[in-house]
DNA sequence: GTGGGGAGTCGCTCA
DNA sequence: GACTCCCCAC
């Protein structure tokens, strides 16, 4: 036996050392699962395994990063370079622009991001005629990206009467349209979002057979890590391509499944044994993260799951302390209190800044975080939020770098084609846009020659027009002449980007010319590490090597020892010795989007699993009474998932009645600080009709057979915290209580009280003001 | 066509 | 509290 693999327990070996057939390995929080991985392929490459014939999916960049240095320093060779290893976006994306031609595309596509996705979708609807509030870009995108991740074309979707009927009960009746437009204008733009990634993947492989048989072929070993976040269409790719040698090998835990709201079915998990019946099973239940009293708690809280693969997760660690709850009356002061017990935990252990991490649901939550380090002196970081190439400065230099590269990229086109301003209007633009859609080209061909198309303009715009195009034209001519870091400078200056910033003296243009000097330091960076046999390093490889990378990917050396700041979902793969999960409290975790059916807590619990689990020796919970939202006071609970951890696991237990755990929504009539904001939402609202509580997507898509929730029941239930439209007779449906039919109403509005029947509790007198109820019609 | 200020609106998680 | 939209002055 090679002398590595005595780093790994029996079950990590199997796992590790039988590469050939299909392996389903279900490898709990904390089990070495990255460890098992990463022997199984420097196992293969010992074996004399071809590394170019080896598919490795990761979740993120960064793992992939790291897996091929772990495998590096096992075998002791470079031939890890050689490994198809990456995340499904980028494996795939670079594959795509080998056989881009076949699918109608130029290998040099652009890669839309978000933004640009919802700005063009603002640009179609505001086309269309359409109202932006109804037809909100948010919205849409994600309904064309639930769609996407199910592989249903624009096509099937205006074609199903499902989707239609959905949609006009949403009012939003020309969502088909939307969706058809906004793909047809991606291709015209040569662009590609994040979920045509997949899909374009999926229509290579279906319609040009001989090309699928060629990566059939060429994948003999195809390894997925985080199979449970994997979603439909990422799913068929791994199937197809595993056809002929069936040497696939999936690493997943059911209960670390957190991306249902983009799609990812945790059933691809359990379906996988159907498949691909031959499977082996592994499985890994020995936990070397964490102490023994953490893995408990978080079997404790994970039980109240009732979908789940069963397993059961133990630890031969140290018994260790008990979780600690902290209270707290607001968010400010919930800050201040998690970095106080953080100085303290340093004092006792003295572990780095490192070592800690700060875990919240939302982004949002990171500000206050920020200031109490900030007032403390305490280095730290935050992931997530505003990336680097996120920042306006960044995204505007880099679209400058996109359109050279591909000219017909429409929002690259459409942020500088004014930026620095040089007098072309929004009136222009659409006049522009107009002509592009009129005759079905794209909006440089237009752009290039107005009049051909139709476009009637004065002679100082047009002059301004063909300037502009000009320079644009004339950074595509160097593409292949410059380097990336020698034509980067030239567009920053030629484009008057610096100037514009330089002019101004702002604090802010400052930091902004800063970050755009940093953006160049770094493409000098990717020049001098480019390898010299893979060609010139030129600005098109630069952004093909930028386009799918976020935040967490691009760790600086600074960043080294400090305490990291990120979402709970940014964590997942990570561990920390000691671990805060703040915000812990109703509406927020779980988030007040996803805790209305079963289905959403439990993949709100599992993420507080995920959170929990994290942890290596030390965690702490916790939760603020009241909390600064949307400029207002708002009143919060501690969160149910508190109640669900097992109280013999926890320190000090806070959770009392008094922090409104058994709140009856009577005792609350008092609550002040929040009277007035939800006063003043109840009359704003008044007169709208009651909004339609829509249902995920996803569970509508769902492919797999989804017996247990009805949809059409979900349908007529009514969300409204606009309390005015309830009359005695109604029937509704309580957060807590369940159903139940309103009898009696008394006092008058604000302070209208209730009588209602519950069929599961009988009687209840509640102040509508903060009963949560729905009206089922 | 541009920039400033006031008013109105509004929650999430990620590649 | 942050962002977008709209209106008005330049």
């Amino acid at each position: 036996m090679q002398k590595y693999l005595t780093d790994l327990n029996e079950y990590q070996q199997e796992a590790a050392v039988n590469y050939n057939g299909a392996s389903l390995i279900i490898a709990g929080a904390g089990s070495g699962k990255t460890r098992v991985l990463t022997y199984r392929i420097a196992h293969m490459l010992n074996c004399g395994v071809n590394p170019r014939s080896i598919l490795a999916l990761t979740f993120t960049n960064k793992a992939s990063k790291e897996m091929k240095e772990r495998i590096r320093k096992l075998i002791g060779s470079d031939i890890a370079n050689y490994l198809w290893m990456g995340t499904f976006h980028s494996v795939f994306a670079k594959i795509l622009r080998f056989e881009a031609a076949s699918i109608g595309y130029t290998s040099q596509f652009t890669i839309y991001d978000t933004d640009d996705s919802k700005s063009l979708i603002k640009t179609i609807v505001k086309e269309m005629h359409l109202d932006k509030d109804t037809y909100k870009p948010n919205e849409i995108y994600n309904r064309i990206s639930g769609a996407k991740n199910n592989l249903i074309t624009p096509e099937v979707y205006c074609a199903t009467n499902e989707y239609k009927e959905f949609d006009r009960m949403t009012k939003k009746p020309e969502l088909g349209r939307i969706y058809q437009i906004y793909v047809a204008r991606c291709k015209k733009a040569d662009a590609m979002d994040f979920d045509d990634i997949l899909v374009n993947m999926n229509i290579l492989l279906r319609n040009f057979p001989e090309v699928m048989i060629k990566y059939q072929k060429k994948f003999s070993y195809i390894l997925v890590d985080e199979y449970q976040d994997t979603n439909y269409s990422q799913y068929l790719i791994i199937k197809k391509l595993a056809a002929i040698n069936k040497n696939i090998c999936v690493v997943g835990d059911d209960a670390q499944s957190i991306y249902a709201f983009r799609g990812a079915k945790i059933e691809n998990i359990l379906n996988f044994k159907n498949d691909y019946p031959d499977y082996m099973l592994y499985k890994l239940e020995q936990n070397y993260r964490s102490t023994q009293n953490i893995v408990l708690a978080a079997n404790s809280l994970i039980k109240k799951n009732k979908e789940q693969i069963p397993k059961k997760l133990f630890s031969d660690n140290e018994e260790g302390e008990k979780i600690k709850i902290l209270k707290s009356m607001s968010d400010t002061d919930e800050s201040y209190q998690v970095v106080g017990a953080l100085l303290d935990n340093i004092y006792q252990n003295k572990f780095d800044y490192s070592d800690y991490a700060i875990l919240y649901r939302t982004n949002a939550q990171s500000r206050s975080l920020e200031e109490a380090l900030r007032k403390r002196n305490l280095p730290y970081r935050i992931y997530g939020g505003i990336s680097f190439y996120q920042r306006k400065e960044i995204k505007d230099v880099l679209a400058y770098f996109r359109l050279a590269i591909n000219n017909k990229d429409e929002e690259a086109l459409k942020r500088v084609i004014n930026y620095p301003a040089r007098g072309i209007g929004d009136t222009t633009i659409e006049k522009l846009i107009a002509g592009a859609t009129a005759a079905d080209v794209s909006l440089w061909n237009v752009l290039l020659n107005p009049a051909e198309y139709g476009v009637s303009l004065n002679s100082g715009t047009q002059t301004k027009l063909t300037n502009f195009a000009g320079l644009i034209k004339s950074f595509s001519a160097r593409l292949q002449e410059l380097d990336a870091y020698r034509l980067a400078m030239q567009i920053v200056a030629e484009a008057g980007i610096m100037k514009e910033l330089k002019e101004d003296k702002s604090p802010e243009s400052v930091s902004r010319s800063e970050n755009i000097e940093e953006l160049i330091n770094g493409i000098n960076e990717f020049v001098d590490l480019f390898n010299e046999e893979e060609g010139m390093p030129g600005l098109d490889a630069y952004m093909q090597n930028i386009a799918l990378l976020t935040d967490m990917d691009t760790d600086k050396p600074e960043d080294k020892n400090r305490i990291s700041l990120m979402t709970v979902h940014a964590a997942k793969g990570l561990e920390f010795k000691c671990v805060f999960i703040v915000g812990v409290e109703e509406n927020l975790f779980p988030s007040s989007m996803s805790n209305t059916t079963s289905k959403e807590i439990e993949e709100e619990r599992r993420l507080f699993y995920v959170a929990l689990t994290r942890a290596e020796k030390f965690a702490y919970i916790s939760f603020a009474l009241s909390r600064f939202k949307w400029g207002q006071f708002t009143n919060s609970s501690p969160s149910r998932f508190l109640k669900d951890i097992d109280p013999n696991y926890l320190d000090n237990n806070f959770i009392d009645e008094d922090d409104g755990f058994e709140e009856d929504d009577l005792n609350d009539i008092e609550a002040s600080p929040v009277k007035f904001f939800k006063q003043k939402k109840f009359q704003a609202r008044e007169k709208k009709p009651f909004p339609v509580q829509t249902p995920q997507l996803s569970n509508k898509f769902s492919r797999v057979k989804n017996t247990e929730e009805s949809i059409s029941s979900e349908n007529e239930i009514v969300e409204t915290d606009d309390v005015t439209g309830i009359q005695s007779g109604m029937s509704v449906y309580h957060e807590r209580f369940g159903p139940g039919k309103v009898l009696q109403l008394e006092g008058k509005f604000p302070n209208t009280k209730a009588t209602i029947f519950f069929q599961s509790s009988g009687q209840k007198q509640l102040l509508l003001k903060f009963a949560k109820l729905k009206i089922i019609e």
